[in-house]
RNA sequence: GGCGACGUAGCCAAGUGGUAAGGCAGAGCUCUGCAAAAGCUCCAUGCGCCGGUUCAAAUCCGGGCGUCGCCUCCA
């Protein structure tokens, strides 16, 4: 049974057959660095992070693309959406998208995603996007009008294939302000004039202007992907003009298939409507991190199924950090163990149930990469792992050691909810030692009886952070 | 209006024909000096509604209801 994806394109589930056997060629359109990041790009990138772990676990060689649009995205004002930034900040456009671009990486680096291959920037690949453009035009698709050039929809018979829009239905139209200078209203913009207050220019066979959004990511996947290449990611909101128009391009242009699966991921909603930064209603991923680790926001997009829509509570994230704090507590259980563990392999009876969890994982994965069902895998393991590590029978280290390393597999390396070690602050060592004599001279108290002192040295420690458990074999602690 | 999703327990959510995974919350129990953690037990005769197909439907078909997304910037 191999990996099963959803493909957008076509409206359903297909065998995942690469373009090359054992490689992937991925692209995901990336975001307009022109504000933090919030929430839902978090699930949205934490989505295809999931997917990239996944597919490079089931041992492909993962080639991902995912841009950084800096320039040509407009507001409704036909104002560019960086330089409208750049002016309410007084500082310089490439400034802002330096900032915001830095910040983005931030942000997704806390969360440990891990970091696509290339993240090419539109701004550096004007050239590639002009001369994609006077591909189109050369071949009748794109015509220029008034020192802009814009795509003839009506030039592509397969125009609304992913979004399943036709174009005569469209055309009733709502706005009648559409450009004249647009032979059809569902044209659009490959590239713009450049008007004497728009700053971030470039010189082009049709005059000073700048790209318009969607040829960027044409140009892009192109240059590092192919014309046609394997998956090709993204948020749905997205799906209409952007990826369609995409498509509409890069086919017309290259005379070849675009992406050959199309992934997109539904939106997070806040109390049932969409979190965006035109709405306003948004938890940047920094003042989310103030409030939970990031794993507990990892476990709370993996609630889910990558298509859905999920909506943001709080009572959503905090079940999500008990979830976490279940799974976790079973390693962090198996790492203490193995300091005092006895050699050898005694507890072995686990290693079938981990060969099992093993299986429903993948699974659960490779059925359109099922997180909510992958996670269940985990949770029902970890009740028969804590059932074996708190059965107070020897579990020896060489089984502790199967037991951790297949958490760090599929919990770890694949949904990156384990962290390396546990929170340590930067004294870490001292930190340590200060704690164990702590519990040491309360194990002295608890001898004695004086359960005053025992429990005061126990509440104490909570209140900094510090949690105590007594087990048979000793009191091991964490950090809350 | 067009296109596309979705509606499963208090909350989140998996489940595309065979008799309702998993997590959170809640209740009881075991363990504990007391806790904590962990485990055990309980928690949807029912999957928004009405019809239909079938031996059998949350799952297929039809019809209405509701929510959301896109159609204009957003992952």
């Amino acid at each position: 049974m191999g990996l099963k994806i959803y493909n957008v394109l076509g409206r359903e589930k297909q065998e995942f057959v690469p373009l090359e056997p054992g490689r992937v060629g991925m692209y995901v359109c990336g975001p307009t660095v022109q504000d933090y990041a919030h929430l839902g790009h978090a699930k949205t990138y934490i989505a295809f992070d999931v997917i990239v772990r996944y597919l490079r676990y089931s041992g492909y060689d993962v080639l991902y693309v995912q841009n950084i649009t800096d320039v040509g995205h407009l507001l409704d004002s036909g104002e560019d959406r960086i330089l409208k930034k750049a002016a309410a900040l007084q500082a310089r456009p490439m400034q802002i998208v330096e900032h915001y671009t830095r910040s983005y990486f931030e942000d997704m680096d806390a969360l440990g995603v891990v970091r696509p291959d290339i993240s090419p920037r539109a701004s550096g690949h004007i050239p590639e996007q002009i001369r994609m453009i006077q591909t189109l035009i050369d071949k009748g698709h794109a015509y220029v009008a008034n020192g802009s050039v814009y795509f003839d929809v009506t030039t592509d018979p397969e125009y609304g294939k992913l979004s399943n829009r036709k174009i005569e239905a469209q055309t009733a139209g709502s706005r009648e302000a559409v450009r004249d200078e647009k032979r059809n209203p569902e044209d659009f913009a490959l590239w713009k004039k450049a008007e004497p207050e728009h700053i971030l220019r470039w010189d082009s066979p049709w005059g000073e202007g700048f790209p318009g959004w969607h040829i960027e990511c044409s140009a892009m996947a192109k240059k590092y992907l192919g014309a046609t290449f394997d998956i090709h990611g993204g948020g749905v909101d997205n799906i209409f003009p952007h990826n369609e128009s995409e498509i509409a391009q890069s086919e017309c242009a290259n005379e070849a298939p675009f992406a050959r699966y199309w992934i997109l991921t539904g939106s997070l909603t806040v109390d049932g409507i969409k979190m965006s930064k035109s709405l306003g209603n948004f938890i940047t991923i920094k003042d989310a991190l103030k409030q939970h680790r990031p794993e507990v926001i990892r476990m709370f997009v993996y609630s889910a199924h990558y298509s859905n829509p999920v909506d943001f509570t709080d009572e959503a994230l905090m079940a999500a950090a008990g979830g976490w704090e279940r799974l976790y507590g079973a390693v962090r259980l198996a790492r203490q163990m193995k300091a005092s563990a006895p050699d050898g392999d005694a507890g072995n009876g686990i290693l079938p149930r981990l060969e099992q969890a093993k299986a429903d994982f993948k699974a659960a994965m490779d059925d359109d990469f099922n997180t909510p069902k992958a996670v269940a895998a985990l949770q029902e393991l970890t009740r028969d792992v804590n059932t074996l590590l708190n059965s107070g029978s020897p579990v020896g280290r060489a089984t502790l050691d199967t037991i951790e390393q297949t958490y760090q597999q599929l919990a770890g390396d694949v949904l990156g909810l384990i962290p390396a070690q546990d929170t340590a602050s930067s004294n870490g060592q001292r930190e340590a030692g200060l704690v164990e004599l702590l519990i040491s001279l309360r194990a002295e108290a608890r001898r004695k009886k004086d359960f005053a002192t025992s429990d005061r040295i126990r509440d104490e420690l909570k209140a900094l952070g510090v949690i105590l458990e007594d087990r048979p074999d000793g009191t091991v602690w964490r950090v809350s």
